[in-house]
DNA sequence: TTGTAAGCGTTATCAT
DNA sequence: ATGATAACGCTTACAA
């Protein structure tokens, strides 16, 4: 059988509280009692059974990170990020691949696996606004994200309209007038898709020109494959482009497969931008301007407010944080070359903490 | 406090014993019991703990990949492959990254974390065949990737040699003579870097080219920075080139871009061919040739392979099993476009089972 | 400073 | 088909 605790004990000659303060550094305890135990557990290899401390201590320290898809460089490198923050403060990260399944999606919320760790960081893609009653959950949760807001959890999204916006006029400063589109969804409301595409339309008011739906190409799942049939097809239809904003980094990169493929020249012919600024757009050819929404600081932001509510019980009102946004501009955007992008803070003082109305019950 | 099964027998006015069959699926229970088992546990919003089953069975039904770092997305796209396949098999995956330090490799193998999990799928990159003792764990271990061989433990692992070549002659076969590669490790006998170069080697002296040093570049990480400045250095040095071979495709992607730095084309001037095949090279502009190693089938394997460990006792000898390649070629090697890649199979019957010598003693 | 004993919420054994 | 009860290995009052 396994060595436990009582082996230790007694191997060393006391008692088994003993072996388990050692065991937790605790302080009081006579050099020689400690040395006398730290033998025993050398010599039987004694390791501490995590299982049965968790069910003592009610606690894991462990959280669940819920993404989509680990394939997408966005969700890779925000769960590299989640999971550093995580290790910082001593958690462990058990990551849920939801595939952007609803029913999975749901089935993360009901509670079936609430013991298995001490908390949820939720980046929902499947539940939309009218599943915001699902969020009512006896878990600390924290949820990432724009597809559903005033949820009764703490929630880290991102300044998307403004950071649409700032892209927009980023691409008409360069004198570009007919600004393209890849990535909506036709007829959403909530979602990344609608925040960026009315930033977008804000975009284009600002810059004084005007809007043409015949511009706006949709895009179901944001992926490369998508991004790169969302421009055929708007190439395809003869419109004429001078730019293009795909929603996001994917799409661009999908985008400029396209257009390289008809011989296109970005940013000669046609600018790009796109959203997240992952790590493939610096070096693509050329390399992608982008919107970097602030990943490292979303992922930070939401350990620490899941470590809180942890913590702290359930005292404090539901917050929401928008961390600072920046358009990175690139060779897609005629910008400087490698390593002196041009960077540009999306209104600075966005990232307002804004606490919600509704207050904690969970 | 928080609902137990105690609270559920008592208002179903059965044993904890029966609630615990129903929570089971037991069979036997007359169809009344069960039904007022349910109804408790509906009414109470019991959710069973974990934790508490967790330290009974002595088992978790987690498996904890360790892997370097997420963001390469080699390891994303392994790590989604892996998280699919353990959840077939209804376990649940932790995701360590080591960030290939080395004393965290360590502190991986020697159990401090045991009891967290059943068993370990760890892909090493900062431990090397000296350190094959520390692969002596009593836990139920496979070990991926070619940094050690041999160890007391199932191995998934690909056909290093056999594809590098076959990559090589790819381009040999456009009738190139000057074949550089980006990424090497000087010195190092371990490692994929050790044995791409070998196939590489190889590689020429079938296609009766002679091998230069002058033709072998070095590379750190294998990243895209590495990738590109590996790349440069070799450009910058004068020696005529006419193909690369990037030991993987993020410095594949690296070293395409400091070509498109310089106004070299691709194919062009330059043929290239990575290796990997990760989503990206079939976005890249121009697509990227690349060696698929049979992902899918060293994630599915691995868990195949550390389930019957876990199952099983320790009766069987450690296997080592190698999935089968393919070169696949596309635009930067001249090959077909989207959708019509040209592929080979490396060595069809490369992927035989070794039975390691070793037996088991875990 | 160290020991004793209760209990965390399950599952498993053995009755009945 | 169901119940009583003893583990699983640890932490934590409370005692000493």
């Amino acid at each position: 059988m396994r060595v436990t605790m009582h082996d230790v004990a007694q191997r060393a000659g006391v008692s088994i509280k003993t072996v388990s303060n050692v065991v937790n550094g605790y302080p009081h305890i006579r050099p020689e009692t400690r040395r006398r135990v730290e033998e025993a557990i050398e010599h039987l290899g004694y390791r501490l059974n995590t299982t049965a401390r968790n069910l003592r201590t009610q606690r894991t320290d462990m959280i669940t990170l819920a993404v989509p898809e680990l394939r997408l460089p966005y969700f890779a490198e925000l769960a590299d990020s989640v999971i550093r923050s995580a290790e910082e403060q001593g958690l462990t990260v058990l990551i849920e691949q939801t595939g952007s399944v609803r029913e999975r999606e749901i089935e993360l919320l009901d509670g079936r696996r609430r013991h298995l760790t001490d908390g949820v960081i939720f980046s929902p893609l499947a539940l939309g606004q009218d599943d915001v009653g699902l969020f009512e959950v006896d878990f600390p949760l924290v949820v990432l994200g724009e597809r559903v807001f005033d949820a009764p959890a703490d929630h880290v999204t991102m300044n998307n309209v403004a950071a649409a916006r700032a892209a927009t006029l980023h691409l008409a400063s360069l004198g570009r007038t007919r600004i393209a589109v890849v990535g909506a969804h036709e007829g959403e409301l909530v979602g990344s898709a609608a925040l960026r595409t009315e930033g977008y339309r804000q975009g284009l008011a600002a810059a004084g020109l005007p809007y043409d739906p015949a511009l706006v190409s949709e895009a179901g799942l944001w992926h490369r494959s998508t991004g790169s049939e969302s421009m055929a097809r708007l190439l395809d239809s003869g419109v004429e482009i001078d730019a293009v904003f795909a929603l996001n980094d994917a799409m661009a990169l999908g985008a400029l497969h396209a257009l390289h493929a008809r011989r296109i020249e970005v940013p000669g012919d046609v600018a790009l931008i796109g959203f997240d600024d992952v790590d493939d757009v610096r070096y693509s050819v050329p390399t992608l301007s982008s919107v970097d929404p602030g990943r490292e600081q979303i992922a930070r932001t939401a350990v620490d407010l899941l470590v809180e509510r942890i913590a702290g019980g359930d005292e404090r009102p539901f917050r929401r944080v928008i961390p600072d946004s920046r358009v990175v501009g690139r060779e897609s955007t005629g910008d400087a070359a490698e390593g002196m992008e041009k960077v540009v803070t999306v209104q600075p003082g966005g990232n307002e903490e804004i606490v919600s109305p509704v207050s904690a019950t969970a």
